[in-house]
DNA sequence: GAATAGTATGTTGCATTCATAATTCAAGTC
DNA sequence: GACTTGAATTATGAATGCAACATACTATTC
């Protein structure tokens, strides 16, 4: 057995990094509601550990914009309104601007290949209506493509705003027209990624989010 | 007196937040300096704590990219290499970008009229050859620029992304032709601002912060 | 003398405890 | 009966204590 080769390190995991990544969970799968207030008491006996770690988690969950914390008044899934969404839909389709800006100048054909299956699957869901699949597999590519641009500044700050709104993407119960229309502008997407066009690509993947956010809003807006 | 309007509320403030803001201020003053270890220990006699709220803090400025948490091996300040510098300053002229843009559908005569007065004390602090008085300005400027995009998540996100990279910036002690460049083309961006030209103040503030980058680029380079 | 095993020391992670601020609720007042 | 006031309860903020891990050091072996 190699012994210079190391292999994968072990990963070691804290407490309140698994916390962490619970709590994002359970905040994105609307489990805990926005507004609703987190007693720490309830969350360590759910998850059984004392609150050191439980409050660590808490103030990186703060910072990451899921929880509100108000001094001595304990933590509160913090909730967004229409207006927190217009203003951030903007920031992010700049973000996937810049993205599609990147990608035209390194992107591998190997990986413009593996978008395109991504791409070819996400069409057959779009086909048969499978809309929790064809959401995962849109997610894909444009994670794809943010990997791809090779920046991760670029993808951490994406990561974390995308994040946020997370939950207002899921409840976007798209109309059959909207849904077509999306799937059409990933057509194009992917013609622009194909052909490196660094002046279309950028525009299109901006506008696509942008027209997202028209789906986002509206389904906001009936919620109310 | 009036009970009903209420005056300002009493700042609350806990030791973690403290600890935050102070050391964010050690590390981009260079006083903690880059790849340094953190031990708990000296930190809370230096700042007369005990370690629960600063661990607290220092999961804060994990998050924030200040600092790097090893488990079980404590607290480093962040390194950042040249590359990183070439990944975070693209994405803040994206961002800039998208302040200008806002700006321009948006921002009073009034709002213009404050932001000329503070580009024209830094043409006089230019004059004067004052350095640090013109990085005040010129960081002025462009919160001001920011402030009236009116977009507190794009001004959130630009300021995470600004203040981690705030130590290459006070580092880059640019030459005089670098200087006199960038004061031309602050005088473009005032020009693009009054006349609201949304095509071409967007693309001046990004080129911008690209010239920034790279006198900051140069002495990175230079330090080796 | 170099390398390894074993030991001691120091640090970190988490649980617990103590102190303080917020909230609840009952008694009292108009 | 609505409003205020003050005590009791509860929750949060911070300090301390303990166990596990990492590092530094010493001793032992070859």
């Amino acid at each position: 057995m190699s012994l210079s080769a190391r292999s994968d390190p072990i990963e070691r995991r804290s407490l309140h990094h698994e916390l962490v990544e619970r709590l994002r969970v359970l905040i994105n799968a609307g489990e805990l509601k926005p507004g609703t207030k987190i007693p720490e008491k309830a969350l360590c006996e759910k998850f059984a550990v004392s609150r050191t770690p439980l409050r660590e988690a808490l103030k990186v969950l703060s910072v990451e914009g899921f929880v509100k914390l108000t001094p001595n008044r304990g933590a509160a899934v913090a909730e967004f309104t229409l207006q927190d969404l217009e203003h951030v839909f903007p920031v992010i389709a700049s973000l996937e601007a810049l993205s599609g800006e990147l990608v035209c100048a390194q992107i591998s054909n190997r990986e413009i290949d593996a978008i395109g299956e991504l791409h070819h699957e996400m069409l057959e869901r779009h086909r048969l209506r499978q809309r929790p699949e064809y959401f995962r597999l849109n997610q894909a590519i444009h994670e794809a493509i943010l990997d791809a641009a090779g920046n991760p500044a670029l993808q951490a700050t994406h990561r974390s705003l995308a994040g946020r709104i997370a939950r207002a993407r899921y409840m976007a119960n798209l109309s059959q027209p909207r849904w077509d229309q999306a799937v059409a502008e990933h057509e194009e997407i992917l013609l622009a990624l194909r052909a490196r066009d660094r002046n279309r690509l950028p525009k299109l993947l901006r506008d696509h989010v942008m027209t997202k956010f028209a789906s986002v809003k509206a389904a906001f807006a009936e919620q109310e």
